[in-house]
DNA sequence: CTAATATGCAACCATTCGGTTGCATATCTT
DNA sequence: AAGATATGCAACCGAATGGTTGCATATTAG
């Protein structure tokens, strides 16, 4: 299924996206591009401790999840954030403490009473 | 190094956060008890489609990331949600936007100059 | 007391993950 | 054209993950 056709909301769908976020290269990766986009491969892979395969993986991961894009120039793939995707997964988190807000004021309601 | 004592804000402990929440049956952990808690692991299984021990494998992800918090009651191991730690995944996301919408910003007067 | 319920612990298993290395290909640069 | 640069593809590897089953233990209900 790609990710156009995908019904969104599922937990699978938002699960994929903090999953992608879930590893530290990847959110460091995520930093960088949140201060400079685009960026190449072999430009995010200098100042990283790991192969540019292995970057090029986690790209690969953080594109899957909607994160991030990619574009080709020339000899270079220049990836950037998407923003829309970083407030997806925010926006799932509001409604988690949300939830938990309402909850507390019925507990609170019902002790009250 | 416990939660305690480990220093805040590297990567890797941001990573952790997300990581818990990378995964659908996690997710929907947090989600019910997000809208109900404390609950028994027993009546997290029921309603969910894998085993009893699966899932207890599961809050202990979710508990090593700071994200529930377990406490005995009987024979029972009650676990609730910690609004803190959804917060701080949340802050987490944030920084990441404004980082984003500054660096959009700074292009954009580059361009306009 | 006995049975049922709730959990813990440990071993095991298949799959995924993060990472590497080696080689091929495409695109500048000179 | 030739060399340097940027990337892609594939195979391989060890460790972590998500899941199961079996058995032991503690607590509550009848």
């Amino acid at each position: 299924m790609s990710p156009a056709t995908r019904k969104r909301g599922t937990f699978r769908d938002r699960a994929i996206r903090f999953a992608a976020l879930g590893d530290d290269t990847r959110l460091s990766l995520v930093h960088r591009l949140s201060r400079e986009s685009p960026l190449s491969i072999s430009s995010l892979t200098a100042g990283s401790d790991v192969t540019r395969q292995a970057i090029t993986k986690h790209l690969r991961v953080l594109e899957d999840a909607g994160l991030v894009r990619a574009s080709r120039a020339g000899r270079e793939s220049l990836y950037s954030l998407d923003a829309k995707s970083v407030e997806r997964a925010r926006i799932d988190l509001d409604e988690i403490s949300r939830q938990w807000d309402s909850a507390l004021l019925r507990l609170k309601a019902h002790v009250e009473k």
